[in-house]
DNA sequence: CTAAAAGCTCACATGGATGTCAGAGGCAAG
DNA sequence: CTTGCCTCTGACATCCATGTGAGCTTTTAG
């Protein structure tokens, strides 16, 4: 497939895809004209790519990690291997800090809400 | 205290604090020289602040919830409260998609690793 | 064949929180 | 007073994924 249908698969922008390449995230053969080609598994590397994007991982950190899951168990992994258990743990992290803020919202607005009642409860209104 | 003693106890910059009422988030009384001075409930306002920023909200977005933590209860806080829950569905589902690409880096880590035992398992090494 | 649609490269723009620098003034201790 | 540290404002710099536009070529549809 050629570039704008993996961007309508995968809701990547054209742009974004050019971009990933460049970075050394995704491979495309060229045809004799130079137009991008890429295979089904595209869409799936474009996702894995958009997942470790929105989990806060920058390209440089993704081009580190993704050798793992081209060759796995060679010997360059090692160090891929390594590095995305460190990402792993700062994700998990992250994720344990995200959810103590949206408890802090929940008691924000839990409180809000009964100050609400209380009003409506008494005197004026 | 002074912006820098606020800044050492909260771990936020003082530019960033700067920032911060720049934005309208963080409010300040002045000495008779202009120098800003702030009350010990600072400290709790910019963590509020900071978890804010790091669950993603915009020094926008912060603006228009923060009524609701300050005025608990006043009419402008409808908007503000809504806000907050919207922010907080939307963190949910963060959370989530972060939590999926969690099990994915797990995923790959544990194949990676099965595949890596096979070889070692296997002929040559 | 022709026109529209899609691709290519190059390069500059954007946004948002922060860093950083410059120049000036404030304030406490020796 | 002076030295050193803190603070002030204002402006410019930075990072990084994307957007955007120009100018040109390829592909596809009618």
């Amino acid at each position: 497939m050629r570039i704008g249908e993996l961007a309508s698969r995968t809701g990547a922008s054209v742009r974004s895809l050019r971009y990933y390449e460049e970075q050394g995230l995704l491979a495309s053969t060229r045809s004799a004209r130079g137009q991008r080609h890429y295979t089904d598994d595209g869409v799936e590397r474009v996702t894995l790519i958009q997942r470790l994007y929105t989990a806060g991982l920058s390209s440089r950190t993704i081009a580190e990690v993704l050798p793992c899951v081209d060759a796995p168990s060679e010997d360059n992994s090692d160090a891929a291997l390594e590095r995305m258990a460190q990402e792993r743990d700062r994700l998990s992290a992250h994720i344990a800090d995200l959810i103590r803020t949206r408890d802090a919202l929940d008691g924000l607005m839990a409180a809000n809400r009964a100050h609400r009642a209380k009003l409506r409860a008494s005197p004026a209104c």
